[in-house]
RNA sequence: GCCGGGGUGGCGAAACUGGUCAGACGCGCCCGACUUAAAAUCGGGUGGCCCUCGGGCCGUGCGGGUUCGAGCCCCGCCCCCGGCACCA
């Protein structure tokens, strides 16, 4: 028997299975058949960092990987692709600091993980492979733009947007932390700037929907996030009236119900009523007040604001309220004015009682309206529709619905990015680039340093080109797309990677997709997978693909934390694989992260479970050995060791398959392994032996492989996954527990057949129940069957 | 404040539908075998307290409850993690 050498046997079995094509899965030709055995495993891609992978990333593929394995044995045909995030700022950034172009790092980086993902021996179809920064991919990005932008759901505004003053360059709300860049940590500022945006607000209602396919399932906190994120709120738009100026001033509200305990009428800093009609003391204190960030005004105590001059008339009873503006009300949710009720709103209250402005009670204790002349009385909740209903009449109010979620601006003032095929004519106006001049190449240029406006606006060569509908001159758009755009559709293309003439072919996603089982991190929760879903969506109206969601299955991995803190460059806590690859191998380190603990949880990255595995490896190897040299062939499967072969089956299926734990499948068959070397010549050993091995390929293939030709067997990576002999499972005798009062007194063999007159008059016969029951009433006998009889006595 | 997820040995954890003295598997620790010795390897032990060595009592964040039986269900708390938040 050989020594146990991963190195040695990992490389060879990586190059049988790349010799075999063993991970290439074709689709299918068109016009067959549908089935319902394929399976779309995917895991959200990388971005190519110069560190190469982590082990977070470790954990993600590896957990992917073990599903791919038991699908595809268990009979699946299982689509596993592979690409990357290749666009993006960090890659851009390391050229300014140290030389060189984006794309040669980022390639230099695709290489460095790519080699580390064929190193750990993770069944992906390479053939499928796509990089976001290939204009083969990017054209088709651009493609799909265009058709946004056709629908309308791609659009240009000028609108107060996230500035990164480290980054120069707009960033999404979804990407800024307490007020910070994501990515750098510097805090954004706001600007008013003209950008592009995508329409997500026009699919919010459906973004709520989670239109999931039958057995589909995603996170409760998942989809708990995104509806906060998107913060639907019902009420009502009433529209109070400046007599005095002849217009009207609309607000949200969802308490209609309060109308009649409105004292005051307040609008934010930015509301065109400011600087339209407003005194000069009121506008002065608007553009100091709206000069300042939105978090530092939710941390002022006290709250300010200047009286207008102007009042607005109630438009319920006429009564007058003085307009103030105050930065208490924000210009980006609802209408940007509000009616204040004091009475029934903290924030309100707060207000009035520094200005010293009245307060009416409208709702008593028990929720009903009061000094609301004809709705007295009425529940808060009637009250409101009444009074809305009214306004209604009189073309004052109507019922409506506001939300938190803004629509999506992803123009980006940087170089490494996918370009907009936008061509801006100053007769024409904007003006998309003709499908067949597409892909608009990212021109090569020399200073990437970011100067406040786009690196490519300073490329005249570039910038200037002719107007596809006039012929007159005309300027390219020098922004690129933020690169969750190239994410938001990347699952779509991996399924079509080499499709020439469309971004992918309508049957063949809608033969894979939605995504079968989808694993990534949470931190994408309001964005990427937001966004994903807001693409398909689109698509769907669009006609281009037949499902409304993109990812049937969702399943976030914990954190990999070292030091209680999730792993990153700024903290310098990155730990990869490479180490332990070189020193224990492949195999160890796929079943070293995944036994770390519950795969959902973040964990402490530890490698004192190194010893454990490699420990596990080199029993199993040497028992197997044993069993190959020992074990008698062609004996009767049965007894104990085979019950426990068979049980092991079931669980690890069952874990892995339904349950989604990845940690308990590997101390399930180290229990097998156990039982196995106490006697690894006797009957059934080499069942035993053969089904370890089977068991554990997901996880540790390599040796999987090589053990199985051990016990003189061809190709594990195709032999179909165990199934467990059900009559093996259902045991002839089970251990039957005697309680007394709920104690364990006594335990003892029994058959299955027994009645349960027959348990309990076995129960009586032991000396340590009797003691506990003799000369007691015993007042109710519970029997379970094939479990327990409980005596109840007092 | 609103919403979501959690609290089990020295540590990571297991216990799947309320039913096998709760703690599988692994780490660590202790003991033993091999060795001149150590390392490596292999085997055994390992929740706490008490013990006449038969066993007894206690134990899943805290306090109650339901049940023959609760880590699991219900009520009330405490603590931790995450999302939203001057959102009208």
């Amino acid at each position: 028997m050989d020594r146990y050498d991963a190195k040695t046997i990992e490389a060879r079995w990586q190059r049988v299975w790349e010799d075999a094509q063993a991970f290439h899965v074709p689709n299918p030709e068109p016009g067959a058949p549908a089935d319902d055995t394929h399976w779309y495993q995917l895991e959200m891609l990388p971005y190519p960092s110069g560190n190469g992978m982590h082990m977070g990333h470790v954990l993600n593929y590896t957990m992917g990987d073990v599903i791919t394995h038991v699908r595809r044995r268990s009979g699946w045909a299982v689509v596993r692709p592979m690409g990357w995030d290749a666009f993006g700022l960090p890659a851009e950034n390391a050229a300014i600091r140290e030389g060189g172009h984006p794309r040669e790092i980022t390639e230099r980086n695709i290489a460095t993980i790519r080699a580390q993902m064929k190193r750990l021996g993770w069944a992906i179809d390479w053939d499928r492979e796509v990089s976001s920064h290939d204009p083969g991919y990017y054209r088709w990005t651009q493609w799909l733009f265009l058709k946004f932008f056709e629908h309308g759901l791609a659009y240009r505004k000028e609108a107060p947007v996230n500035w990164c003053p480290n980054d120069q360059t707009v960033i999404a709300n979804e990407y800024i932390v307490d007020g910070h860049c994501e990515r750098c940590g510097a805090l954004v500022e706001l600007r008013n700037m003209t950008q592009w945006f995508f329409r997500t607000t026009a699919y919010a209602d459906e973004l709520l929907e989670f239109e999931l396919p039958p057995g589909g399932e995603w996170p409760e906190r998942t989809k708990t996030i995104q509806r906060n994120w998107i913060g639907r709120s019902e009420g009502a738009e009433i529209l109070f009236r400046v007599d005095e100026l002849g217009i009207d001033i609309p607000v949200f509200t969802t308490r209609a119900d309060t109308l009649f305990g409105a004292t005051f009428f307040v609008v934010a800093p930015e509301h065109p009523f400011v600087e339209a009609h407003a005194s000069e003391e009121a506008q002065a204190y608007a553009r100091h007040a709206g000069a300042r960030r939105a978090e530092d005004r939710a941390a002022e105590t006290e709250k300010t604001g200047v009286f207008t001059g102007h009042h607005v008339t109630n438009p319920v009873n006429g009564e007058r309220l003085p307009i103030w503006v105050a930065d208490y009300v924000l210009m980006d949710y609802g209408t940007g004015a509000i009616m204040a009720v004091p009475a029934h709103d903290e924030r309100d209250r707060e207000f009035a009682d520094t200005f010293g402005l009245p307060v009416v009670e409208v709702i008593d204790e028990h929720g009903r309206l009061l000094n609301s002349e004809r709705f007295d009385g009425l529940p808060a909740r009637d009250g409101a529709r009444a009074i809305v209903a009214l306004l209604a009449e009189q073309g004052r109010g109507e019922t409506t619905v506001s939300y938190r979620l803004r629509d999506w601006s992803f123009s980006r003032q940087r170089y490494w990015g996918c370009p907009i095929p936008i061509v801006h004519c100053e007769r024409c106006g904007l003006v998309a680039v003709p499908e067949d001049e597409l892909p608009v190449l990212l021109p090569e240029i020399e200073d990437y340093q970011p100067k406040g406006k786009p690196p490519l606006a300073s490329n005249e060569e570039w910038m200037r080109v002719s107007c596809p509908g006039c012929g007159g001159d005309a300027r390219r758009d020098p922004d690129t797309m933020d690169t969750f755009v190239d994410s938001s559709w990347y699952f779509l293309r991996y399924v079509d990677p080499h499709n020439g003439h469309a971004p992918f072919d309508r049957d063949v996603v809608d033969y894979w997709l939605p995504v079968s089982q989808y694993i990534g991190g949470i931190d994408h929760a309001t964005g990427h997978l937001l966004y994903s879903r807001f693409f398909v969506k689109a698509l769907n109206d669009f006609g281009m693909l037949g499902f409304r969601e993109p990812f049937a299955r969702l399943f976030h991995q914990g954190w990999v934390q070292m030091g209680g803190t999730k792993m990153s460059k700024t903290k310098g806590n990155v730990m990869g694989p490479d180490d332990l690859v070189a020193e224990y191998g492949a195999d160890a380190t796929r079943l070293c992260i995944l036994f770390l603990g519950p795969a959902d949880q973040d964990m402490e990255w530890t490698d004192a479970g190194v010893e454990g595995i490699v420990r596990f490896l080199r029993r199993l190897w040497r028992v197997v050995h044993e069993v190959a040299e020992r074990a008698p062939a062609d004996v009767p499967v049965e007894g104990p060791l085979a019950r426990k072969a068979n049980a092991t089956i079931a669980k690890v299926s069952d874990d892995i398959v339904r349950r989604f734990q990845f940690h308990t499948p590997i101390s399930a068959v180290m229990e097998l392994v156990h039982e196995l070397s106490d006697d690894p010549g006797g009957p059934a050993a080499r069942f035993a032996a053969e089904t370890a091995v089977s068991l554990i390929q997901p996880y540790a293939p390599h040796i999987a492989e090589e053990l199985w030709q051990t016990l003189g067997h061809e190709r594990l990576w195709q032999q179909p996954w165990p199934v467990a002999d059900e009559a093996q499972l259902v045991q002839e005798t089970f251990e039957l527990v005697v309680q007394v009062n709920g104690k364990v007194r006594d335990r003892f063999h029994a058959e299955v057949g027994l009645s349960e007159d027959e348990l309990v008059e076995l129960a009586k016969t032991s000396p340590r129940v009797r003691a506990h029951i003799d000369g007691a009433q015993v007042r109710k006998t519970i029997v379970v069957p094939r479990k327990l009889v409980n005596f109840v006595v007092g």
